[in-house]
DNA sequence: CGCGAATTAGAGCATGTGCTCCACAACGGG
DNA sequence: CCCGTTGTGGAGCACATGCTCTAATTCGCG
């Protein structure tokens, strides 16, 4: 019915990957991105529709698998018994994603909420960034259940700020440079134990 | 001898903080420091030589006062006696900051290292950066052998994870939005005093 | 009252960016 | 074998940015 593509979707969207991780967003300019892809740019227009779109795909394609990691940690750990435990795997899922996709941890660790959250991103993409966000936002509240018998502001903002913010501040420095050394999850995990047992 | 300066390089200085607090490096624009500060583009050049410098002459003045506070509640707190008080006291200082000059700390938490430290910084800003990165450097050895009993590599990192990254994660959010919640900064303790622990 | 020096003003240049647009190529169905 | 559909190639546009350059301005000094 029609010309077949030459340049997969998921090819784009690696070539992107790979100038996120080498220099940033700044790095991704869609004569970068066509170059490395060996396409033109047309063919990028006519994939994604602009680039921030684009760039929100690509986030979103690693932030999916970040999240099944993550979900897999947190109910095997649920399941064995401790919610702290729970938030302790969790924590230490972008180390695990590290060991197993590291250029899908390093893509994660290189963007900020404001380079994905550009006003641009086109409709399905976008919608699809929401939903991502409610279902990191539902473990979170688990978790907060699992540790506080409760999911309210207070309990919720304790488990973010082991989940999401220790690791933040201890893996992502190690994960752009290529290696998290286990000391390094050590050091989480007493952080992320210290932090629950803050009254 | 000479025309009076219009607009003191201090001003412009304010100008761009402005600017990079409210929109980041992307935010800062020779144009809009221009409009903000009331000067013409000339000006800027002629106080500067180029943006690059210039940026690094805001972040160096705003990282000076920093460094200021964050020895002297280093220095109180080992005279007082505990090398892990003055870890924790080092730890919380951009809090302190944040509290005595919210400007100064919001603009120290909108750049990365990679962004001040770009190629084109001008030859006695540049020094003055890399002399700044060596009196804290000193001061993270000393916070090591106070807490260690030495300051080797292994000693520093745990140090640098506690005064650095931890801090990072914790208070720059808030920092960010304005307002650093007690319970964060409880948090941060909490953390600091766990990771000093960890074998 | 000139004169040199420091500062300002702002027009303008070169470059890099996202994106548009349209001619063209490759496929399957009639 | 043509034709619609889908994808490709790439020239080129509009715009923003950093920076240069020159003429004008304003001071102290002799």
């Amino acid at each position: 019915m029609a010309r077949p593509r030459l340049h997969s979707p998921d090819a784009l969207l690696d070539a992107a990957e790979a100038l996120v991780v080498g220099s940033g967003r700044p790095g991704l300019t869609v004569r970068a991105l066509a170059a490395r892809a060996g396409a033109s740019n047309g063919s990028v227009y006519h994939a994604f529709g602009d680039l921030e779109t684009l760039l929100a795909s690509a986030w979103l394609r690693r932030a999916r698998q970040f999240l099944a990691l993550l979900r897999d940690a947190v109910d095997a750990e649920l399941a064995a018994g401790g919610g702290r435990r729970a938030v302790q795997a969790a924590a230490d899922s972008p180390a695990r994603l590290a060991e197993q996709d590291l250029g899908a941890a390093q893509l994660l660790t290189a963007l900020t909420r404001e380079e994905i959250l550009a006003e641009g991103v086109a409709e399905p993409v976008a919608a699809d960034l929401r939903a991502l966000d409610r279902e990191l936002a539902g473990v979170l509240r688990t978790l907060a259940r699992a540790t506080h018998g409760r999911a309210d502001r207070a309990a919720v903002d304790v488990v973010t700020t082991c989940v999401v913010r220790l690791p933040a501040a201890l893996l992502f420095p190690e994960i752009r440079a290529g290696r998290v050394r286990p000391l390094t999850r050590r050091h989480l995990a007493a952080a992320v134990g210290a932090v629950l047992d803050t009254p």
